[in-house]
DNA sequence: AAATATTAATTGCATATGCAACTAATTTCC
DNA sequence: GGAAATTAGTTGCATATGCAATTAATATTT
C-alpha cells in the first residue's frame, strides 16, 4: 500500500489557521457565556452589521456576512425569536424582506462590545504591530488567491 | 442612545481570520465536490490523523482534532456509515472504543491528497515564505494567548 | 470488599451551515 | 401585454458542533 503522508500540509498555514480559529471560537463563546451573554458569534456579527449599516435585505446581509442565504434565513429566524431583529416586507419589492435590529438587539450588542474589546487585547497580546500587518497582508493575499471565479461561485450572494 | 461602533475590531486580525477561514472552507468543499469526492473537511482531518497515527480512542481523537467528544462521537457515526472507519471496544478497558481507518478510508484519503496539494499551491501563491513564517508565528502566539486556564477549559479533552 | 469518584462514550437539546429544489414576485424580452 | 428568465426568500435534507446530563466501566478511597 502506498504510504502517502502529506507532510507538506503541516508546514503550511492551513492547519494553523484552522486550529487558531477553533480556539478563538471557544474563547469567544466562553467569554460571552461566562458573562451571561446568550449570544453566538454569528449573531454578534449580524448585530454589528445591522448596528452599523441599518436595516437591509436578507440577501445583502448574507452577502456581507459571507453566508449562504439559507443559513441567513434560519439565523434570522433564531434572532427574531430572541427579539434581536425584526423582519418586514419591502413595500417597493415584495420579494425582499428587510431585517432590522431592535432595541433589545442594540442593547445586547452594546453589552457584547466591552467583552469583544477585552478579547482583542488578550488575543493580540505580545504580537508586534508589524507582524499583525504582515499577517493581515497574507490573509488578504490568500483571499485574493481563492476567492475567484474558479470557484463555482457563491451565486447565492 | 449611546452609539458604540467598535471600530477597533475592523483593524484587528479577527475579522480577517474569520473571513479567510470561511473562504478556505468554501474553497476546499468546492474542490472536493467538483472532483466527486464526498468528503468533508472534518472527515478529512480525521482520516489524516488515523492514517498517520493508527487506531486510537475516541477521546484521544477528540483531543488531537480539537473537538468536543460529543462532536467526535457523531462524526465517527457518520464516517462509520460511510465505511471510512471502524469502532471496536478496547478489551483492556471496555469503556474505550478504538477508532481505526478502513481500506476504503485510506483510499478516500489518498484521493484527497493531490487535491489538498493543489489547494496548498493555490492558497499560498504569491506569498513570500518569510511572510508565511511570520503569520504562523503570530497564529502560534495567539494560540498561546487564548489557550489558557482562564478559559473554563475543555475538560472534555 | 463496598462506597465513592473518575473516566469514556452516548444521547437530548440547541446552534450554525450549505446545496438543491421550490414558491412568489419582479424584470426582461419578444 | 404575455411568456420566459431572474431574483428573494423558504423548506427539505445533510453535516458539523457544543454543553449538560446520563450510562457503563474502571480506579480510588475508606
Amino acid at each position: 500500500m502506498e504510504e502517502n503522508k502529506l507532510p507538506e500540509l503541516d508546514r503550511t498555514i492551513l492547519p494553523w489557521l484552522g486550529r487558531t480559529m477553533k480556539a478563538l471560537d471557544y474563547f469567544l463563546n466562553d467569554h460571552f457565556a461566562s458573562r451571561g451573554l446568550k449570544l453566538t458569534k454569528a449573531q454578534m456579527i449580524l448585530l454589528k452589521v445591522l448596528s452599523n449599516r441599518g436595516a437591509m435585505a436578507q440577501n445583502s446581509l448574507a452577502f456581507i456576512t459571507d453566508r449562504d442565504k439559507t443559513s441567513l434565513t434560519r439565523l434570522i429566524n433564531t434572532m427574531e425569536k430572541k427579539n434581536f431583529v425584526t423582519r418586514s416586507v419591502d413595500e417597493n419589492d415584495k420579494r425582499i424582506k428587510l431585517v432590522d435590529i431592535t432595541e433589545e438587539g442594540k442593547k445586547m450588542f452594546n453589552s457584547a462590545i466591552p467583552i469583544l474589546q477585552e478579547i482583542i487585547v488578550v488575543v493580540q497580546d505580545g504580537v508586534e504591530q508589524k507582524d499583525l500587518d504582515t499577517t493581515i497582508k497574507v490573509l488578504k493575499q490568500i483571499g485574493k488567491n481563492i476567492n475567484v471565479d474558479e470557484l463555482t461561485a457563491p451565486l447565492n450572494k
